[in-house]
DNA sequence: CGGTACTCCTGAAGGC
DNA sequence: TGCCTTCAGGAGTACC
């Protein structure tokens, strides 16, 4: 499930097979992922030079010299595979786009779920795209703070837990993250957003932040689709605190678990939540 | 407009 | 062994 660092760990393989690079050709497999594929990406950005990748939430951005660009989305099982030359090309089964390297490399998009997203971006307005106007701060830039994110949300009357996932209030932030972040600063994930003091926030963002930067260091996780781009693992998933250890002890945890039941399980939104409901006190 | 439920899709995993 | 059901979830849409 790629998330915010597994995008990231994404993008920099891209940007070290394509930038600086120029794209011979891009092959469209189907015409549809999750929307349309746009048919004149080849005609765009075919015979160009790519000179800059940019990563907004979970969305990879690429221009090339002429300020055409396109933007690409991971969705849940969205994959980039780098063969590096032609003899390691391989043809496996949901490759949707290939673009075709000058250097005989190629870089080929992945989707057995087909979650993904690949549309045209120009450098000049592409933040006034749907996908980004309303899109809230990188976590890992200045602008977010406790304070930022205590205004954002203090009028909510949802659960925390549901306020992380949803993107105009922190771009990047996945089921995982959400669910360590909640983790790492003590806070019960079915705190109403409203009831959550400044500190409480301070914490949270300390959380978001420390966990996203271990992530990336670790090359994201791997569950069951996501790969780097060289088809290595990432491996953070063997960091994970709460997510997918409903049952288990939490680290450094103290209590019996034949009489805690240790790390809990809850559904919101429609989405499991795993937290240690000694260390977050619902309140 | 805020909040919630549902939808898209495939493959893995579990039950019988 | 094999078929069936359930589950995973990012983001858009429908609906109250």
């Amino acid at each position: 499930m790629p998330e915010l660092p597994e995008v990231e760990t994404t993008m920099r393989g891209m940007e070290r097979a394509m930038k600086g690079k120029v794209v011979t050709a891009i092959r469209l497999n189907r015409k549809t992922l999750r929307g349309a594929i746009p048919a004149d990406l080849p005609a765009s950005i075919g015979e160009q030079k790519i000179t800059r990748f940019e990563r907004r939430g979970k969305y990879i951005l690429a221009f090339a010299e002429n300020g055409r660009g396109f933007c690409l989305h991971l969705g849940m099982s969205g994959r980039i595979r780098i063969e590096s030359a032609p003899d390691s090309f391989t043809k496996e089964k949901h490759d949707h786009v290939i673009f075709e390297m000058k250097n005989s490399s190629r870089v080929v998009f992945n989707d057995p779920r087909r979650f993904g997203m690949l549309f045209s971006v120009d450098a000049e307005n592409w933040r006034n795209h749907d996908a980004f106007s309303n899109m809230g701060p990188e976590p890992l830039e200045q602008d977010f703070s406790g304070r930022a994110l205590h205004q954002k949300i203090s009028g909510k009357k949802t659960n925390i837990k549901a306020a992380l996932l949803d993107q105009s209030v922190v771009a990047g932030v996945g089921n995982i993250y959400a669910c360590e972040a909640l983790f790492g600063s003590g806070i019960h994930p079915a705190r109403i957003c409203a009831s959550l003091s400044l500190k409480d926030c301070n914490a949270l963002v300390d959380a978001i932040q420390d966990v996203l930067r271990r992530a990336i260091a670790a090359g994201g996780s791997t569950l069951r689709d996501y790969r780097k781009t060289d088809g290595d693992l990432g491996y953070f998933q063997h960091q994970f605190e709460v997510y997918d250890r409903a049952g288990k002890p939490c680290p450094g945890c103290d209590c019996d678990v034949l009489k805690t039941g240790g790390v809990g399980r809850i559904v919101q939104s429609g989405r499991s939540t795993f937290f240690c409901a000694k260390k977050q006190k619902a309140k």
